[in-house]
DNA sequence: CAAACTCTGTAATGATATAACATCGGAGTT
DNA sequence: AACTCCGATGTTATATCATTACAGAGTTTG
C-alpha cells in the first residue's frame, strides 16, 4: 500500500506556498516566493506543481493559469468532478462537488459513448463579500 | 437593434480558419495559415479572436489553449452554459449543454450568494471511435 | 560495486499573450 | 470639402507561461 509518498523538499515548499496563500498562485509567483529558499528555476517549481497536481493536493485552474492548493485533501480521492469557483475580484475560490451533476456527466458519456478522463469546471464571478461590496458602491452612485 | 455587426476582413479570415478546420487551433496556428492571405502578427489573430469570442462565435478552450468555432452559433446567445467534450486522441469537440446541470449550479451559487459571470466545463477523454480503434488495438495485445 | 531509478540543478528555448504607438478609414458634422 | 470622432489596423517589442535537453547526486536493489 502506501500510494501516499512524502513530498519531496521541493514538493514541500511548493505547496506550502499554496497553502499559506489565500488565492492562486502562477508557477512563476511561486517561484519568486521560493527564491529566498535557494530554489532558482521555472522547472523546479513545474516539476514539484506536476507531481502535487498529480496526488490531487494541489489543483490547476485553467482559466487562471494558475495552481490553488486543494481545500480539502483526502475527500475526493482520484475520481470526484470537483468544480471550482474563483471571485474575479478577490481571487479567492470556492471548490465543491456536486453528484447530481457528475450523474448528468456520465449520462451523456454514456450517451455518447465517450469515455471521460477528466473533467474541468470552472466557475468565474463573484463572492458574496465582493458582490456586496460591490452593490453598495452602485447603490451610492445611482442614489446621488 | 442589429447588435449583429459583419465582421472585419480579419475577423473573417480568422473564423473562416476556424470552421473549415475540425479541431480546435492555437493563436499560433491560425496566424500561420493566415500568412498567405496578410496576416502577420499575433495581434491581429488575437484582436480578431477577442471579438469572435465575445460575440459567441468562436470559444476558447482553456484546457488546450486553443479555439474552435462554435458547432451551433445564435443557439446559445449568451446565457446558457455549455460543456465541451474533447477527445484527446483526434481533438475533436463536442459541444453540448444540459439545464438539469445549469440548475444545479445556479442552486450553488443561489445557496453561497455568489454571483456568477461565467462557467466553463471541459470534459477530457476519447470520443466513440478513438475508443474502439484503442480498444482494439489493446484486444489485440492481450490476444496474442 | 554496478545497474536502475528518482529527484535535482542549470541553461536554453518554445509557446502563448499583451503593451505601446503610429496610422488608416469610414461616419457624422459643419 | 474639411473637420472630428472612433474603431480597426499594422508593427515592434516585451511579458508571461511552460518544456526540452543534458548532466549530476542520491537511493535502492541485485
Ligand atoms: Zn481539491
Ligand atoms: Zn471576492
Ligand atoms: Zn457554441
Ligand atoms: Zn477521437
Amino acid at each position: 500500500m502506501s500510494t501516499r509518498r512524502a513530498l519531496t523538499r521541493n514538493q514541500a515548499l511548493v505547496l506550502d506556498t499554496l497553502t499559506a496563500c489565500d488565492e492562486p498562485l502562477s508557477a512563476y509567483a511561486i517561484l519568486d516566493r521560493l527564491r529566498g529558499e535557494g530554489v532558482r528555476a521555472p522547472l523546479q517549481v513545474y516539476r514539484a506543481l506536476d507531481k502535487l497536481v498529480e496526488t490531487g493536493l494541489v489543483h490547476r485552474l485553467d482559466s487562471l493559469k494558475a495552481f490553488v492548493a486543494c481545500s480539502h485533501p483526502h475527500e475526493h480521492d482520484g475520481a470526484a468532478v470537483v468544480a471550482f469557483a474563483i471571485c474575479e475580484n478577490c481571487a479567492r475560490v470556492w471548490e465543491f462537488s456536486d453528484s447530481k451533476i457528475e450523474d448528468r456527466f456520465a449520462a451523456w458519456a454514456e450517451a455518447e459513448s465517450f469515455l471521460t478522463k477528466a473533467t474541468t469546471i470552472e466557475i468565474s464571478g463573484l463572492c458574496v463579500s465582493c458582490r456586496k461590496a460591490a452593490e453598495a458602491t452602485e447603490g451610492a452612485k445611482t442614489a446621488v
